[in-house]
DNA sequence: ACCTGAACACCGTTCAAGT
DNA sequence: ACCTGAACACCGTTCAAGT
């Protein structure tokens, strides 16, 4: 029906000027199933579904992708680029630190499966390298010694997407919550005394406020905490 | 064939003392599923391969669990009874804290798909609520404040469950470091300076290293840290 | 009350066949 | 080279029918 030039590949388009087929392409395929995963969730983002939504079978997708996990991580590096690394000028790299992973907090939370499938892809795209750069440069500014400074990048990279999970797994099905609700609420005092005195504080706070008050445990020990409490690990060296 | 006398219900002897069929129960379905998680991990367990373990049909199962969601939720709790939550005595609450931590990490990593399972449930059974009682003994022991106490339980547990899933993660599919290694050991060093001026420390460290150093910081921020940066959350009052 | 087989509506992945 | 339908080997869950 419609001639296949290779320079209108892209905007091909039908007798009545309606269109007639998106073509295929690796990014495509990656800016739909990010669309899908954020409206409806990981479950939402399967192959089948992704090649539904591009008018086209699953056996398709696989010409510009190798598998379901390799699509995972394309999504995720996608939805990285989101991340507000670069923070403005003139403000303290506490401000700026907090900036950096609040704005990762927000576009895992903002995104409905995505903190799920974070939780289970290692992100290793230029996004995430570039996030890890940007960490990396504020807590050199901090005065971090440089190797604390790497593995501090994963505790807070790996902290704030736990927590983004589980804030994210609450507003799905039915309350989450509530049998953790239940099970601290109507805990007995004689079995668990500390756990009913306080069962308030447990269940009190939004993710804000505790995203915000572990980022400065994290930062306090971060700042105090050398790396080896013996400093040779692998020889028989000991109390040098 | 077999006559059904409740009290040999559970030991049913064919007529040559064979036993012609484990009789289904709660107990039995949950102890089988935990035995294919650890072996097999969390794919495996299945509703229909733990029926097909135990010699029935799917549907059958739903006579003793409401759906996969349930099953999973008592795989953990039962697991979580494994846990040392009583530590030996005249130990120092940090040795104790350490102990408690450690053997949730170990019993989460000795048990294949176990840390994945506990990323997406939320812990709230008997075994659970035991685990966190213990947390939170051994937190007021160090003179931790009571609130400050409940929300370091959830960051404690968070961490530990997330690090003790990375590190399965990686012993699991054909090398899932390797894209992170690849990435960060070929980084350029003129778009990311610092990341490839660290590379070889955001590689090095194994669990264990890794784990005490993680726990060390949070504890020394849990034990700096107060709760409220600004008092009063809800209402207007500020600078009182 | 408990168990079962079959069915329903899904998956990821492969492959022979088309253009 | 790219696309496709059909097939394969799986899922969780439901349901009518058996005992």
């Amino acid at each position: 029906v419609t001639e296949r030039n290779p320079f209108e590949a892209r905007t091909v388009v039908g007798r009545r000027g309606g269109r007639v087929k998106a073509p295929l392409t690796r990014d495509a395929i990656v800016a739909k199933a990010l669309e899908l995963l954020a409206r409806d969730g990981l479950d939402a983002m399967s192959l089948r579904n992704v090649a539904k939504a591009l008018d086209t079978g699953a056996a398709s997708l696989y010409v510009y992708v190798d598998d379901l996990q390799q699509l995972q991580a394309l999504v995720l590096d996608r939805a990285l680029g989101k991340v507000a690394t670069k923070a403005v000028r003139n403000k303290s790299w506490e401000e700026r630190l907090t900036g950096v992973l609040g704005s990762y907090y927000q576009v895992l939370t903002q995104h409905r499966g995505l903190a799920q499938l974070a939780m289970g892809t290692i992100a290793a795209g230029p996004n995430a390298l570039d996030f890890m750069e940007a960490l990396l440069e504020i807590l050199a500014e901090a005065g971090v010694e440089e190797s604390v400074a790497a593995w501090a990048v994963d505790l807070l990279i790996l902290y704030v997407t736990a927590i983004a999970f589980e804030q994210t797994q609450r507003g799905d099905k039915a309350d989450p919550l509530a049998p953790v609700a239940r099970a601290v609420g109507t805990v007995s005092e004689s079995t668990h005394p500390r756990i009913h005195r306080v069962r308030e504080a447990l269940l009190s706070g939004d993710g804000k406020t505790r995203f915000s008050w572990a980022l400065r445990v994290m930062l306090e020990g971060i700042l105090r905490v050398p790396i080896a409490p013996s400093r040779f690990t692998h020889s028989g060296k000991k109390k040098s």
